[in-house]
DNA sequence: TTGAAAGCGCTAACAC
DNA sequence: GTGTTAGCGCTTTCAA
């Protein structure tokens, strides 16, 4: 591949003079500059970045880390996370840990087994010598995961970080359960079937109180009889629909739309119509959820928002913008948008 | 950041004496062995890969070039392709060219535009000097991007290149629709109502090729009134449907899931009962398709299969386990695999 | 078994 | 305006 020095060699000037019309620092005459662009042009060079990123200490590249791309929520945040980073002339290099795909939902038990896959990782990326991280988690929980003495900022998506140097961007919950909740309570319904994940889940305990602070601000008693828990699964709707129905609810409001389905299974086997003797309510926006039939009410989360807050603060603290913060964790909560389909009658 | 140097001045040895132990290349006496490495152990010493791949001028990263990750296609090629390269000790750095988020399906009619928005990108993975490229198509077709000269192995995923020295990675579209059409035929169904996207696109033809085959080997006589051509589309699948059923079809064959929910939603406003009066099936196998009601058979895309084929010919290609391709060019194609679920009756 | 020296391609400091 | 020099952190001769 052709050098700077060729450039300079084949214009008859030095490789300082070359640098500076490439990057635009010190004047150059007109003709030397235009000399330089013509041999540029003629031989394709391309600047190297890895001796440039050797030189400058920066490689203009941040990496992220991903628990797992398969999950539904990655694909989104990490486009967005691109196209912002793109804007800003920084390049993104994706590290996969593949958590679901090697222990499904359990593997956040053994802290042991975890930093077995992601301390490589970072070490790796260490090595590479990014400018900065965005750890992108599958959901939401307290990780810690980063050295105390990073080399470089970081910021944590989709979970919560344990440090107060790296700042974390979630979903709110509490606030996008109450407001699907309030518009069952406002169709009329007053007793709503709660179906979450495991109890300990903080997705489930964030939009519980969401669901019982819609309930509270409509003057409804909250029955904890009409709470299920169960898994994040198709499967776990089925029961909790099966489960609670016992209760008499009106409604079913499931905290994903893989549980809603579960739901919508069970009162299709149940033959009871959907959207007409009972309302569902679903919970992320999954593709699924348009195809349902009758087609699903939920709430879409703000993926590229989330995406583009992280890649903004990211971005923000590599350049120094920032002062370092000494005191609570810095979050950031982004809403979900409603989507009105017809499962709610 | 410690460097080689410094573990070298503390352990009293040479730079290149603490390389040749992190690289196990030269033999080093037991005792300066463990000196360095625990003098490694000690100050966290990261090797710089930057520094590292100026001087072997060889960075190991793979670039994948996608021309959408938010096609639903894209994700699984792409953690399959990771799971490979970091076997084999790639890193991979993916670019993304949001074809179908700018333009919609229209994009593919402008070569002018189309090079506006590759171009630079292929300027910059040439920059950062990667060992070789995974181009990521959305949907198959001919396409030349890449010079003649490229300075490295690269190949094509889910399209077809239109060079000899780029090898394609494909879905194997006439035997998998050929497969899931005799599926529908061994059923008894003989008039099989074809939903295709555009006349002139490839998988489209592919699949209609498919079609036909199992029809002639099922001794069926191909009926062109049974096809409609239309967009990649729920709509269109809808629309489809209703053109068709002018011709008494007994089932439906649509290329795409998302069209087979519109052809579902066709028939359910006419209320007729989707695999017992007629039956249905799809293709690609997205996650929708299990929430269907009746869930859909379709065909599952062999994206894994695809990620990991891609994968394994660029580091072949990198390693030189390949001699130089002059004839035609190599295609690898891959079978989808037939999911049965209730549609069909 | 170990070390000295050179150089990968670039930019920054400084001199002219 | 332009050139000289040094050096980023590493590996690779080649010599000891």
């Amino acid at each position: 591949m052709v050098t700077i020095k060729e450039i300079a060699d084949r214009c008859g000037v030095s490789p300082t003079t070359v640098s500076n019309v490439i990057n635009g620092k010190a004047k150059t005459s007109r003709e030397t500059q235009e000399k330089i662009l013509a041999a540029i042009e003629e031989t394709g060079y391309k600047p190297n970045y890895v001796a440039k990123g050797l030189r400058m200490q920066r490689t203009r590249i941040i990496a992220i880390i991903a628990e797992d791309i398969a999950q539904f929520t990655s694909p989104p945040v990490i486009e967005s996370i691109m196209e912002y980073s793109e804007e800003h002339d920084y390049r993104v290099t994706v590290r996969n840990l593949r958590l679901y795909a090697r222990w499904g939902d359990t593997w956040y038990d053994s802290e042991e087994a975890y930093h077995s896959i992601v301390d490589p990782v970072l070490q790796d990326v260490l090595s590479a010598r990014v400018d900065g991280v965005i750890y992108l988690a599958g959901h939401a929980r307290i990780i810690r995961c980063f050295d105390e003495m990073l080399p470089f900022p970081a910021v944590m998506c989709y979970a919560f970080s344990d440090s107060a140097k790296v700042p974390s961007v979630v979903i709110d919950d509490e606030k996008s359960a109450c407001e699907i909740v309030s518009l069952l309570l406002n169709k009329g319904h007053e007793r709503i079937g709660f179906i979450g994940g495991k109890q300990e889940n903080i997705h489930t305990q964030q939009r519980l109180i969401g669901y019982q602070r819609a309930l509270f601000e409509h003057g409804v008693p909250f029955d904890p009889d009409l709470v299920y828990y169960g898994e994040w699964t198709r499967e776990s709707g089925w029961l909790g629909a099966e489960t609670l129905s016992a209760r008499k609810p009106s409604a079913f409001f499931a905290i994903s739309d893989k549980m809603a389905g579960g739901v919508y299974d069970y009162l299709n086997s149940r033959k009871i119509r959907i959207g007409r003797e009972i309302s569902v309510a679903g919970f992320d926006d999954e593709s699924i959820a348009a195809y349902f039939n009758p087609p699903l009410t939920t709430t879409a989360l703000p993926l590229s928002e989330i995406g583009q807050c992280a890649a903004e603060l990211l971005i923000d603290r590599i350049e120094g913008e920032q002062e370092e913060n000494t005191g609570e964790p810095d979050v950031r909560r982004f809403p979900c948008h409603l989507v009105k389909r017809s499962s709610i009658g």
